[in-house]
DNA sequence: GTTAGTACTTAGTAGGCCGCTT
DNA sequence: AAGCGGCCTACTAAGTACTAAC
């Protein structure tokens, strides 16, 4: 019963129901600038703001209206203090006894539910495939017990092949873009086993022991991170006015307007924030002179260094195969040289290298920093961590590093503190090592545990509604949320120094709205905020009675700009949550819901007749279930709508072909009649075959249309690469003899390399 | 219990790349 | 060979979670 109080329909469908979206794109209009800016931003604002109307129905232009005003005030900074003293008022509050109806009949899941499909089984028994076997005291312990990986491999063995792999380097590179020149080395090495030894060599670093002690790591050696190359000054022909002067700026000041000069086309240039946080950032590299002659923004000219920069970049385009070439080449020389670090006797690939190159800061949504400098990095602001006894990285000549560290309890190679926000940026390894891949797999292994006890969780938290004490019953509301929506547990963040944006436990009173009455549904919570990276949430959802009297308590003798939740925040959730289960934090609940969700999706979509095509497409749709779960959402691509047109055009030819080839046959059989020859016989299996096939590719090309036009908003990939337990998908494909290709590219394999290895058709989540 | 700091995961997007068509 | 379109990757912002110190 676990997991299926979703509507899956209405998931499934909600992206294909989105193509009537022009009907109420200009509705939220007045809400954009809160956190989109650019233009495909409106567009996908509009998506966005359709899908949402699709889910329920209607939306009130003055509520918005209202809201924004209310933004504006909240913005002015007068509000948090307000809502601190809320806070403060009700603190020793005791909850009133309220009187509470009796529930009416729900769901046997105790899910409130309407208009739903039947549930979908899932069977939350143990299958015998789970490795994690009981609780352990510690963490670190109990991390280590949930794998069920029994040492395959003694260490020396491990060693002698680490050394074998760091020499056979370039064969094992790579192996799937067979280069001609591998081929041949192939050939001659190994006459044609090659697949085979693909295998060998790749290690199975889940198959062996993994350290119990907290530490990462025993080896780490790498080159350091590669820096962003030097500012090159701009040539004297390109010019930069200001108030109609020509102005020849200092280095400093000129690389920070060409910072400038490169975004005029976006429309965030426009923006007041933008350009007052980059104008005063900019003066701080100026001149006294400088400063003395450009003091507005307004008055500054840029476009020849805008031109410049377009006709650079167009003539980077220009460039002859042999420059492109050169360019790859010295890229890929970069990467094998810095892309890769010793770990462990492992060559490992490193995620992400490259120092972040300065240039102006633009953060998601309406960020109070966007347009300040991101100042460039040098090698005085690195700490390096590798091991004692490596070769340790060299700065460059003639620099040094911060600091030097050796540190193995922690997973980075290098870090920096980054000046817009004062946090700290790193480099670590790429999702397909070692150190990456153990906490992905420990991640789904806690979900399939939470899997074991949701349903006893479920019973508490409701019981919890029912609680004497405030905070108890906060905390079983925003659970509920949590589980039921897959909401994020809402951090709390200062205030002025990110967007406006909330998760369950940040929730404010303006982001709900109360329905006791809707339609013809009963207890309906309306959830409308921002959450990360500023993608709008909008839901109106029923909710069992119980949690909507307590909602009505939460609010009593609130301002729109105070806490839902005023007596919880993660840590205290978190808290509670690890005292029901070892390892549980709230964003477990969005791991377990979304791949028992995918599981059970799967289960119900896939049909053993359908063939090829038709699966992929049910997989997508399960994988897209989960994604509006998740609430996952991209901009509709730029060539969205044109490339749906081609792909008409495509189908609209296939059928006109298919009916001249039905034409045929029955031409061919009414010859066939006639004559009743063998020629004529012949003519009719060829023309059925015919026929038979161009009906099967424009099934296919149907489904494709389908496919992308239920795709039109929603990302898969997030979820894919976050959420869903690889095993399921290598099962799935397992089970209906689908290449693994189809559901995971090349990168994917990678990352999940360990779930393809061990996965098998029967795997349960 | 509050706050600051740290480490790590999750997120959407721009633009490059690559294969296909014309 | 050029142009197109879609996929993929790199990038980096923005979350979560945990720890330690007061």
């Amino acid at each position: 019963m676990s997991g299926d109080h979703r509507n899956p329909d209405y998931q499934v469908n909600s992206g294909s129901k989105t193509n009537d979206s022009h009907k109420h794109k200009d509705k939220h209009k007045d809400k954009e600038h809160r956190h989109k800016d650019h233009k495909k931003d409106k567009e996908r604002e509009k998506a966005k703001h359709s899908i949402s109307e699709h889910r329920e129905g209607r939306d009130s232009e003055k509520k918005l209206r209202d809201k924004e005003k209310e933004k504006l005030k909240h913005s002015n900074g007068s509000s948090d203090k307000h809502r601190e003293k809320q806070k403060e008022k009700r603190r020793d509050e005791k909850v009133k006894p309220i009187h509470i109806d009796k529930p009416k009949r729900e769901n046997e899941n105790g899910y409130a539910r309407e208009k739903s499909p039947p549930p979908i089984k899932s069977e939350p028994d143990d299958n015998g495939f789970d490795p994690s076997p009981k609780q352990k005291p510690t963490k670190r312990e109990r991390d280590d017990e949930e794998f069920d990986c029994k040492p395959k491999k003694v260490k020396k063995e491990d060693e002698k092949k680490a050394k074998k792999r760091r020499q056979d380097y370039d064969d094992e590179e790579e192996e799937e873009d067979i280069k001609p020149k591998k081929k041949t080395r192939v050939k001659k090495g190994m006459e044609g086993k090659k697949p085979k030894k693909e295998e060998e060599e790749k290690w199975k670093w889940w198959e062996e022991e993994r350290a119990t002690d907290g530490s990462k790591w025993r080896f780490l050696e790498h080159k350091g991170p590669v820096f962003a190359l030097p500012y090159e000054p701009l040539p004297l022909h390109v010019r930069f006015f200001c108030d109609g002067k020509q102005i020849k700026l200092s280095t400093p000041a000129e690389e920070v307007a060409t910072f400038f000069a490169k975004m005029l086309d976006h429309e965030y240039t426009t923006k007041d924030i933008f350009r007052k946080n980059f104008f005063k950032d900019w003066r701080k590299e100026m001149t006294p002179e400088e400063k003395s002659k450009i003091t507005d923004l307004n008055k500054c000219n840029f476009n020849e260094m805008s031109e410049h920069f377009k006709a650079q970049s167009e003539a980077r385009k220009q460039m002859s195969k042999d420059e492109k070439l050169k360019i790859k080449e010295e890229n890929e020389r970069i990467l094998q040289e810095y892309g890769f670090c010793l770990m462990d006797n492992h060559k490992e690939r490193i995620g992400n290298f490259r120092i972040e190159p300065p240039g102006l800061f633009r953060g998601r949504g309406d960020h109070p920093k966007m347009g300040m400098l991101k100042r460039r990095i040098r090698p005085e602001d690195i700490i390096i961590n590798c091991s004692k006894d490596s070769k340790h990285p060299k700065p460059p000549a003639g620099t040094r590093w911060k600091e030097l560290r050796h540190d193995n309890k922690v997973t980075w190679l290098v870090s920096w503190t980054e000046n817009i926000q004062g946090s700290i940026k790193y480099i670590m390894l790429n999702p397909s090592s070692r150190i990456k891949g153990e906490k992905d797999w420990q991640k789904y292994e806690t979900a399939r545990r939470l899997k074991k006890c949701v349903e006893r969780l479920r019973a508490q938290y409701r019981d919890d509604w029912k609680s004497k004490e405030m905070r108890i019953r906060q905390r079983a509301v925003a659970l509920y949320f949590i589980d039921k929506l897959a909401l994020r547990a809402g951090n709390e963040k200062e205030e002025g120094e990110t967007a406006d944006t909330v998760g369950c436990c940040s929730l404010r009173v303006e982001h709900i709205n109360l329905y006791p009455k809707m339609d013809d549904q009963e207890y309906v919570v309306e959830f409308d905020f921002l959450g990360k990276d500023s993608i709008r949430y909008y839901n109106k959802i029923p909710v069992e009675k119980r949690a909507f009297k307590n909602l009505q308590l939460f609010l009593e003798n609130k301002q729109p700009e105070d806490d839902l939740f005023d007596r919880l925040n993660t840590s205290i959730l978190n808290k509670h949550l690890q005292e029901l289960m070892d390892g549980l934090t709230a964003k477990v609940f969005r791991t377990y819901n979304a791949s028992i969700t995918l599981q059970q999706q799967l289960k119900a979509l896939t049909s053993p007749d359908d063939n090829l095509p038709g699966k992929i497409l049910s997989y997508n749709r399960a994988n897209r279930a989960v994604a509006v779960l998740c609430n996952h959402q991209r901009a509709p691509p730029k060539t969205f709508e044109k490339s749906m047109q081609n792909l008409q055009t495509k189908i609209d030819d296939k059928q006109k072909q298919l009916a001249t080839s039905r034409k045929q046959l029955k031409t061919a059989k009414a010859d066939h009649k006639a004559s009743h020859d063998e020629k004529s016989k012949k003519a009719v299996d060829t023309k059925r075959k015919t026929v038979q096939r161009i009906e099967e590719q424009l099934m296919n090309l149907q489904m494709q249309a389908t496919d992308r036009e239920e795709n039109k908003q929603i990302a898969l990939g997030t979820s894919k690469l976050n959420y869903l337990d690889p095993r399921i998908s290598v099962a799935w494909c397992k089970k209906w003899e689908i290449s693994i290709e189809k559901v995971y590219n090349k990168t994917q394999r990678e990352k999940f390399a360990w779930a393809i290895d061990m996965a098998e058709d029967d795997f349960e989540f």
